[in-house]
DNA sequence: ATTATAAATACGACCGGTCATCTTGATTTT
DNA sequence: AAAATCAAGATGACCGGTCGTATTTATAAT
């Protein structure tokens, strides 16, 4: 036998270099034959895992958030760590990352938006329930710091999370065409660094 | 005679519809085809216009961001304004204009960074130069708004366009998928209103 | 001024290749 | 044996781009 789960490694394959290539050349620029191509699955088989290509993003799009929230939720949770260091930790690790992947892809929440958040309705349902999800994360966070004394109380804690998701997606673009990680250091100085702090 | 200048309007022509479907539907999921169709241009004179789609998207990305610049200049250069009040102003029309676009489209410099801002050289570098300029503007008006006294001084207007412009193309994607402008109002108010404040 | 020549532009049929999707037959599971 | 699952290729629409040619405009020669 091939291993009864062959479909679910299957599937797995093809959501993490569904999550690679749609990050780096989009929706419309991945070609179905070129995922099948780096998982060496038949096309056939893709549409029996999935009724297309857009419900296969949307599955790509949730599989994508899923490690960055674990990813937040690990700092959040280290007990050695206030809320606020604990974030900033969590940026620097992002921007370490961006860094060694020489600024390529970026984000693709925020790349999807971009291309297809106001023309496919399906897609732009995922993309925003994964930046709610993520943007509850950092706001748990921030509420925390707030309450630990390092971050001002007189902003709501979603209203600045909110702030600091959107900015850092606006940064992830200029990194883009900058090649430089100069946007995102100056998104945390100035947010997390003095905006939000008491 | 068809008039003598029949290229210069074909260009133009092109170039206005080019504008609003790489905004709506990005590089990839812009066809020429629909793009000639729409201004009823045979694909041959397209091909003696542009060397290439990529051509065309690097001439579109100019055409695009000169009205912005010299919407917020005409603004920047209003003598009943302080400069704070008028770059205000101007993202105050922003804000009505996006809302009355139902909040389609966003900005195409924003959508083509993500989208193909790292993997398309040439149009990589149009982004470059096009943000750059618009950023340009927003901190000669941050500088005398300095100099007014309006905005503070212990940050510089260079670093404060940047985020500013950074922010905005975040909060673009944002509205894409919520379908509102309350990320777009708040980035206004957090930013021009609290926190680059004196 | 008129003609001859050249250069530029207009045009749409057409190219190879790729797209997302469907059909069909083989294989496996029950 | 029946049913479900899967693999593989077929399908036609569409992609960006090229081609030869028709037409117009500009330049040169008489």
């Amino acid at each position: 036998m091939v291993s009864r789960t062959q479909k679910q490694t299957n599937i797995s394959n093809l959501l993490d270099q569904g999550v690679s290539l749609l990050t780096d050349k989009g929706y419309h620029g991945s070609g179905l034959k070129e995922i099948l191509a780096a998982v060496q699955i038949p096309k056939g088989s893709f549409y029996n895992y999935f009724d297309s290509k857009e419900v296969f993003a949307v599955e790509v799009i949730q599989h994508y958030i899923e490690p960055f929230i674990r990813q937040l939720e690990a700092h959040l949770q280290n007990p050695d760590l206030d809320a606020l260091t604990a974030i900033n930790q969590y940026f620097a690790e992002l921007i370490a990352a961006l860094e060694g992947n020489v600024f390529k892809g970026g984000c693709l929440l925020g790349n999807l938006m971009g291309e297809v958040g106001d023309s496919d309705e399906a897609i732009s349902q995922a993309l925003r329930v994964a930046v709610r999800q993520y943007r509850d994360v950092l706001q748990t966070g921030l509420s925390r710091a707030q309450q630990e004394g390092t971050v001002r109380t007189d902003k709501s804690a979603q209203e600045m999370a909110d702030l600091l998701v959107n900015t850092w997606q606006g940064v992830l673009l200029r990194m883009k065409i900058e090649q430089s990680s100069i946007p995102l250091k100056q998104c945390c100085e100035s947010l997390l660094g003095e905006y939000f702090r008491v």
